[in-house]
DNA sequence: AATGATATTGAGACTTAATTGCAATGAAAA
DNA sequence: TTTTCATTGCAATTAAGTCTCAATATCATT
C-alpha cells in the first residue's frame, strides 16, 4: 500500500488528473486481493470497505492504473477481464489449471531473453508480453488419471 | 481444404454429431481466410460465398472446431474475440503492433523447451499455452520516433 | 477562505458479443 | 421409408463494457 499512492498520484498530476476519494478507495481495495481479480469482485470489495463507487467510475478507472503501471490484465479466463497488482512485483507469466482454475506463478529468465532475441530479429520493440501455459495441475491430473481407469 | 473436411466429419462422428451442410460450409469460409477472422467477418465471408448461415449457428459451430484442432483462439485483440485457422499449420506464437495491429509470427523452439522445462518443474501438465508479445513493428517505431523529435 | 475553471461522479440508458428457448427442419440409422 | 434426435434460424435474453448528462468535487488562483 505504503506508496503505490504516491506513484499514482504523480501519475494523475502529469496527466493534469484529480486524485479524488473514489480513486484512492479503488486503490485501496486492489491492494486487499491477494489474488486475480474481476471488476464485479473489485465492486463487491468497496461495497465490503463501506465505499459505494459505482461501476462506471471503476471502469474508468482501470486504464489508469493500467497506464501508471499498477496493475495488468491478466488471462482471460471464461467471459471476464481480470486484473493483477503489479506494484512493486517482479514480472511473472502463468500456468493455469482448467480443471480447478488453480494459478501458479512463474517466472524463466532464459524465457525473457529469449523473447528479446525474436525482437531483435524481428526489429520489433516489444512494450509488453503474456506467456500463459493452460493444463493441468499435480492434483488435478492425478484425480483424473483414475476417473480415466 | 483437402482433408480438415475428413478430421471434421471423423470429430463429429466420434461425439455422435452430424455433419450438416452448414458446418461443411463454416468450414470452407474459415479456410479461405489466410489470416485471423472473428465471427462477423466470418459471417460477412459466409454471404459473399452465397451462404446465409445464421449467426447462432456459427457461435454454436465454433466450439467444435476448437475441440476438434483445426481452429484456435488468437490474441483477444480490443473487443472480438478473433480466430486462427491452424489445420497442418505449425504451431507459433505472436508479435503484435499496437499501433498498426500487424500481426508477425514466430516460432522458437527454445523457449518452447524451456515452457515444457518449467511445467515439469511444477508437476504442470501443458494442454495449450500462448504467448504473445506486444509493441511497435519496424515501421511505426519509425514513425513515432519522427514524431517526438 | 472564496472563486472559478474544469475534471469527475453516479445513475441509468445504451451498445454489442455471445447465449438460449423453441418450433420447424434435416440427417442418418434402422 | 420410417423414426429418432440433432440441428437450424429467429428472436428474446444476458451480461460486459461504454456513454450521456446533470450534479458535484478538486485544486490552482485570487
Ligand atoms: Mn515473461
Ligand atoms: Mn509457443
Ligand atoms: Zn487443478
Ligand atoms: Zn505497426
Amino acid at each position: 500500500m505504503i506508496d503505490a499512492d504516491q506513484k499514482f498520484e504523480e501519475f494523475l498530476k502529469l496527466k493534469e488528473l484529480k486524485y479524488t476519494s473514489e480513486r484512492k478507495f479503488v486503490l485501496k481495495a486492489i491492494f486487499s486481493f491477494h489474488k486475480h481479480f474481476d471488476v464485479e469482485e473489485l465492486f463487491e470489495k468497496l461495497r465490503e470497505q463501506g465505499n459505494h463507487i459505482s461501476r462506471a467510475t471503476i471502469y474508468r478507472t482501470i486504464p489508469l492504473l493500467l497506464q501508471s503501471g499498477l496493475i495488468t490484465e491478466a488471462l482471460h479466463c471464461q467471459d471476464k477481464t481480470s486484473y493483477e497488482n503489479i506494484f512493486n512485483k517482479k514480472h511473472h507469466d502463468h500456468l493455469v489449471c482448467i480443471n480447478c482454475g488453480k494459478i501458479i506463478e512463474f517466472y524463466n529468465e532464459r524465457i525473457e531473453k529469449l523473447q528479446e532475441e525474436v525482437c531483435k530479429q524481428h526489429n520489433f520493440v516489444p512494450i509488453e508480453h503474456r506467456l500463459g501455459i493452460k493444463g493441468y495441475c499435480e492434483d488435478c491430473y492425478k484425480k483424473i488419471k483414475k476417473e480415466t481407469k
